[in-house]
DNA sequence: GTCTATAGATGGATAGAC
DNA sequence: GTCTATCCATCTATAGAC
């Protein structure tokens, strides 16, 4: 697992500390943002209410300090697959490897159960999440730059504007995945054994998305 | 306009009421659902805080009104589209036609000033709706088979359940589209007077998702 | 139909004992 | 670090005068 990753409470964390940031962040990805008051998060924790304060101060920074985590870590996942493939590519990758880094990451997470809740976690900030978050969100242009320039490389003769449009569309269809869509996946899969739920809709998702860009 | 257009405020409708709810959209589009309080739409249309429960019953019920509308409209002018992309084409549209009723009625409605706060209401209603609304969009199914089985009409080669996982990939397309999306769009076609901005878009869209349905 | 006043509920935050 | 008790702000909804 890479450096950042923060599946297992770190061990210099209070337990109580981490025990909240997983609370919270399920019942943040179930139930919506503003639909999770801080007497809730703490009563199914287990714990005091005053201790959200006491560890990180309020509400809205112990909302911010789950996005941060999960965030950074899903832009290091697919930093390092974009990587990897421009590496065996000797720099170079096809548009497909390059929709894979992008596409990857986050349909595996839907996949397995402990990283799905963190992905609608992930999902719901694009849409609920406070200015704060959006700004971060906005600021990560950094690696959405990378995959953007690794698509104008791999197909030079598309103008600028329409690489970054086709990318915003990619974009889309990631986001628009929601635990109903993930269900639908997994029920259509059903019986399906050549291949997981999740490698069945990143080869629909790589598909379509490809065959967008060589248009 | 179409039968069920309400731009212009009912004739049997009260003054105080159509200006409500023309505030109250105006208010949840732009700052989000459950940002928006009964006293700053009152405050706002300059009427009395007791009037949204006179005139609607409850704040929720004047936000369900407001989105049972405008999604009966979209719904209505995407169904139009279609059937008149079926007349032109004795019944067997192209792909390219088909995706033209999907993506063009929300890519106009964004475009023009009045109707673009419409279009951000309804995309809101998507992440930040009450139950009953996300109850109503997934049983707006009716539309959406009737594009589902046009498109495999035009694609009969494809398995079933790949052109609803397009078709669902095309849905993602345009529900990524917000507020900071359509201005980017309006910068990047500034002094571009080939074509209107949403028709750029537009054409953006089409190229992709059309090429996305014959891999 | 419109207004003021207020009831009634919820939730974030903190003081202060332990 | 944890707990109880409480403050204070905000909001929806409604009663009742006009």
């Amino acid at each position: 697992m890479p450096e950042g990753a923060t599946r297992e409470p770190d061990p210099g964390e209070s337990e109580t500390r981490s025990h909240l940031l997983a609370v919270a962040e399920r019942l943040f990805a179930l139930k919506g943002f503003r639909n999770v008051s801080v007497r809730e998060i703490t009563a199914e924790a287990g714990v005091n209410l005053a201790s959200v304060n006491y560890h990180f101060g309020s509400r809205d920074r112990l909302l911010f300090e789950i996005f941060r985590r999960r965030t950074g870590e899903l832009s290091r996942e697919r930093a390092r697959r974009l990587h990897e493939a421009q590496s065996r590519a000797s720099g170079a990758p096809q548009v497909r490897d390059i929709l894979e880094a992008l596409f990857g990451p986050p349909l595996r997470w839907a996949e397995s159960g402990d990283r799905r809740i963190s992905m609608q976690f992930i999902i719901r900030a694009r849409s609920e999440g406070t200015e704060e978050m959006r700004q971060a969100l906005a600021q990560d242009v950094s690696l959405l730059s990378r995959f953007a320039e690794a698509l104008v490389a791999a197909r030079p003769d598309l103008p600028r504007e329409t690489a970054y449009w086709r990318l915003h569309f990619c974009l889309g269809m990631i986001h628009n995945n929601r635990f109903a869509e993930f269900d639908r996946l997994h029920a259509l899969s059903e019986g399906v054994t050549r291949n997981s739920a999740a490698e069945d809709l990143l080869t629909h998702m790589l598909d379509f998305a490809e065959a967008g860009f060589l248009a």
